[in-house]
This record gives C-alpha cells, structure tokens and sequence, in this order.
DNA sequence: TCAAAAGTGTTATCCTTACACCCATGT
DNA sequence: ACATGGGTGTAAGGATAACACTTTTGA
C-alpha cells in the first residue's frame, strides 16, 4: 500500500527561518535584502539533522547563539510561488529566537519590526485605529458583496471570530487566520498576485508585502510564538542575562500586541518562580529604580515538559 | 543570502500519515502489513495541496470522509532510516481522523489498538503495572549507571517528569519525551538497530516495535491528539452521528489514556454548548437507558478558532 | 514638587476538583 | 432486590481579573 507508485515526483526542497528578537520593547525579525523576504535558501547537506543546520548557519550570520528553535511548519502548496513550475517547492519553515546582536554579520540582512507587516496585530496603544477605520469596514463590505445570503453569513461569523473592535475580546493567537481572511478579501496584495481570486483591487490594507508566501510564513511564526508564550517559558531567550521585571513585561507586550496587567503579571511570574534576584539595582528608569532579576534556568529541568505558562491577563 | 550554495541536495520525500478511529473504546491506527508500519508513500503530485492529496487517498482506502486533517510534523534526520543512504530522505507526516469502517478496502492494512506499542501509555484501569514493575526500576538502574553524577540527576530528572508512579501525576501529553526516554535508555528494539548507542541489550520492555522511526512518528501522533482534544473539540470527529454521553467519555478515555471525572465531563460538555440532545434514548447499556446527543456543528463556526476545551480532570 | 515608573495589598469571580447522592433499567 | 450504568446538586480551593494604593527616583 503506498500513497502512489514509487517514483519520487521531483521537488525542490528550502529552508526558511523566522527569527525572532525583542529589542528596545519591539519584536523583530531577521529579514533580507529589502526587508521584503525571510532568510532562505536550499537545504544544507552537512548536518545530521536540519535544526543543527539551521542552527550553525544562523549563529554564523548573527554571530549570536540561538536559544530555541523549533520546526514551524512544512509549506508544500503546488501554487506556493505563484508560478507553473514543474517540480513541486518544499519550503521546510523553523521558528528561532535570539538575543538581538548590536549589529549583524552581512549588509544584506537586518533586524525589522514586525508590526511592519502586520500593523493591525499592535494593539499596544489601545484600539487599533487600522482595524476600526479601514479593515473591519472594507472586511463588511466584502461580506456583504457576498454570492448568496449563506456565504454572507459564514463571512460575518468569520470576521467577527478573527477580527474585533474591542481590546477585551482580540484574541492575539489569530494572527494566521487573520492574515488567510485579508487574503481571501483581497485586501493585500499578495492576494492580486495570483490570478485566482480575480482581485482588481489596488487598494490594499496597509503592511508592507513580502515575496512569495513568506508573510504567511511569518504570520505562522508569530502566531506559534504568541501562544508558545502562554505555556512555556520561551519569552526568556529573547532576555539579556538580567533585566527587570517591567521589561520582561514589555517583552511579552511585544510579542503579544497587548498590555498586560502589571499586578497579575508579576504574581504570575513570583509564583512560578520563574527568575530570581540578582541582587543590583538599576536607576534611571524615568522613576524609582528597579530590581534587577535573572531567569531561573533550572525550571527548565524541573519542568521540562510540563509546561510553564505566562500570564496575559489584559491591563486597563 | 542563502543557507547555502544554490545546488539543491538530492532528497527523497514521502509522505506518512497517522490515522486514528475509537471503536469500542478502543483507539486504533491504521497500519499497514504485519502491522509494524505506517501506511506512507511517494508523494502524489496530482493534488494541489498535501493535505488534499492524503485526504483523497485515505478517503479511497478506508472507504469514509475524512473528518479532520493536520499536518504532522516533518521528520528529516539523516540517519532516519539507518543506513547510509547518499539521499536524505524526508518524511512529511499528517495527523487525521476517521470513523473507523467496518471494514478496510484493502487486506494489507487495518486498524491496530494503539496502545500494542505503547502499552505503558494505557491507564484507564488505574496505574500502570508494567511502568511500576518494569520501566521505572530499569530506566532508575539506567540513571545509575551513568558515566558521572551529574549525569546520573539529569537522568533521574528526565524519568522523575516524564514517567511517575501515580496517576495523579501522570501526564498523559508526554508520549514522545517517555518514548525518547526509553530509546536513550536502550530499552526498546528501535534503539539497538541504530548501532550509535551501543546497545547490547536484548531484554526490551514490552510493546510491539515498528519499522524505521514510524513507532516515533505514531508517539508524535498520539500525543498530538491528546493535546489537541484538550483545547479543540476533535473527538466528535471519532464518534458516530449520535451518541451517549458516556461513550464520548469513554472515547477521550481511550484517546487520553486516563480515566476522567464522570460530573466534571458532563459539566464540561453542557457549559460548552457542545452536543444537544437527539431526543432518542437507548436502551441496553447495562443500566438505565441513555439519552442520545449528537455534535453541535455549529460550534466549529461560532468558535472556529477560539478554542474550545475538553476537560480532563481524573476520576477516583 | 510632581511626573513617571517600581512595587504592594486586597477582593470578587469563575473554574476546577471532588464529595455524596438519586434514578431507571436488566437480571 | 440489587448490580450497573445514567444522571444531578453542591461546596471547597485555587487561579484570574480587577480594584486602588504606596514608594522612590529624576527633572
């Protein structure tokens, strides 16, 4: 029994990476040449396994160990590069994170924003004017311009699932199915590159483009990441050695698109002893002078596996 | 910028699916042979996407609609197949759901309990002889028998999580990280084919091997689905149109390994609005006839994404 | 002195866990 | 009548969300 006679259909098989950083209280990504794509290349042969490949070729080029990696997906659509080749493109995507490097190895690549691509995922100010304003009326029109009253329907319960008005009910793990909506609407242009949907469209929702699938990629990525957050202690990776407990906050806020409680989050955080002190203390925070912590590596071993949830309970 | 020179590494590439059906509360997998492999095969290339093409073919073979498909995870280890093959070869596996068929459209495959290879997986009549008799004092004389001290705690930190004498502490997720476990501690046959470790054991603990790492991507798969089921309601997608209560409780039993808290469950599925009642009360089942219920669909709509939980509290 | 950030105390609410119990059938 | 599975009420404990407030610095 096998899933079809055996000759191997040709396929060309990449590597791609979304690489994670927080600095200065902003997440970022390692991108390349413009800004416009991720990291990526042919699969390097010489490792055992392709994380160890990934690793090595990413700690070249940041100059920077990687603290966690982890597969992110396998993007094998026949119609990825909007183009008819004849061997099928397999691109094997790897969520990294590391600690921001002052500058990189190469000219060609550097760290971006990622709101850049996604500014309607930074709810960090509140309401996100770019969701209220512009997309949640063009995602109704689109709704409305539905073939039949069904479909209309099945889009409005689609849109009020992904998107909403309110801070209390945006649920920032949904970065993915959002991004897969303003596709369907064609509401950005990636979605008028293949000629599929018929999009006439050239009036797009603000956030920059990248090539091929690779905004989906990283959507993936930052989707995995925000809910990855919530049970296991990764957010440290992205932390210097020490640091306070508000800008571990503002580190999470970051990732998340979201404010969190102070209160709740520092309960959350004391009670699963998740740092420890260091004893110093820094001034110069714009106020009274803050405790300097430091993760506590070993709750990696004692809860391996288990589970180690970080708390988002909203702020005011 | 690419992860390495532009030749493409020869690679193999085939797909593996892990296929999962409860019948008389009893999870099964679709196997292929004596038994000891997962259906898998070349790549179809007709299909646009992977998951429509594992669909259609799985479809095909067990003669029933597919009701849930993910995919996997993408295993690309060098030495995944233990030889020296100058060919990586990849395998992209999927995750899926079935109503198990009466019967199978071929004689070469058919549904397998699963817990035949992971039998210390299996503590729906309370803790589990052969992890308290067998497992735990062989992985423990393992731990002792490391090359040095710190060794030897990392080792009994690694046994001290994932394998516990208690159900109460028992953490039914961890179906990889225990199978791990147990092939770094040379005490199951997959370990002693790959000659790396040096085992020379030939004593395995019980529970049927399967060829190349197919037993790892079934661990995979399993702790997937109890995972899953736990945030997003999968199990319907096992059970037939109409069913009671009870045997959708048996079934995340059987899925789960573990027996649940009767009250606690049916709270659950009430408060979640997930099944409605038929109207139909069966008869037969030992006691007092049972009310039939069926899914409520509706929720995959109203809740598409959100995430709707199963509970999984013990019972006495 | 006052804005800004650090840090603390306390409460209402909900979910989880668990106890104990009644109901309706087949044998 | 009684064993077996179906089905229900209610309370203790803990986690979560939210309230308001004090402390210490730099400008």
């Amino acid at each position: 029994m096998s899933i079809r006679d055996p000759s191997f259909e040709p396929v060309g098989l990449e590597l791609s990476a979304v690489i994670v950083a927080v600095t200065d209280d902003e997440p970022r990504v390692l991108v390349v040449g413009d800004g416009t794509a991720l990291p990526s290349g042919p699969l390097e042969s010489g490792h055992r396994t392709l994380e160890l490949g990934l690793r090595a070729w990413v700690e070249r080029q940041t100059r920077q160990k990687l603290g966690y990696v982890e597969q992110l997906y396998t993007f094998a659509d026949r119609d990825r590069l909007q183009t008819l080749a004849a061997t099928r493109l397999i691109s094997l995507s790897y969520l990294a994170l590391a600690r921001e490097a002052a500058e990189i190895g190469t000219a060609e690549s550097g760290w971006s924003n990622w709101y850049r691509y996604f500014p309607w995922e930074d709810w960090r100010q509140g309401p996100n004017i770019l969701v209220q304003n512009v997309i949640l009326p063009r995602l109704r029109s689109w709704a409305a311009s539905a073939r039949n009253p069904g479909q209309a329907r099945l889009r409005e319960q689609r849109i009020g699932g992904t998107f909403t008005e309110t801070e209390r009910h945006w649920n920032e793990e949904l970065v993915l199915q959002r991004f897969e909506l303003l596709y369907e609407a064609g509401l950005v242009p990636e979605a008028a590159r293949s000629g599929e949907l018929g999009v006439t469209n050239t009036d797009f929702v603000s956030g920059e483009a990248m090539v091929h699938d690779h905004r989906r990629i990283l959507a993936t990525g930052i989707a995995r990441l925000r809910a990855k957050s919530k049970y296991r202690p990764v957010v440290f990776e992205l932390m210097p050695a020490s640091f306070t407990l508000s800008q571990l906050q503002r580190a999470v806020e970051a990732l998340a698109g979201r404010r969190l409680h102070k209160q709740n989050f520092r309960r959350f955080i004391e009670q699963q002893r998740l740092v420890e002190e260091t004893g110093e203390i820094v001034a110069g925070t714009g106020g009274r002078p803050a405790r300097l912590v430091r993760f506590r590596r070993e709750v990696l071993q004692e809860r391996a596996v288990a589970g180690t949830k970080l708390p988002l309970s909203r702020s005011a």
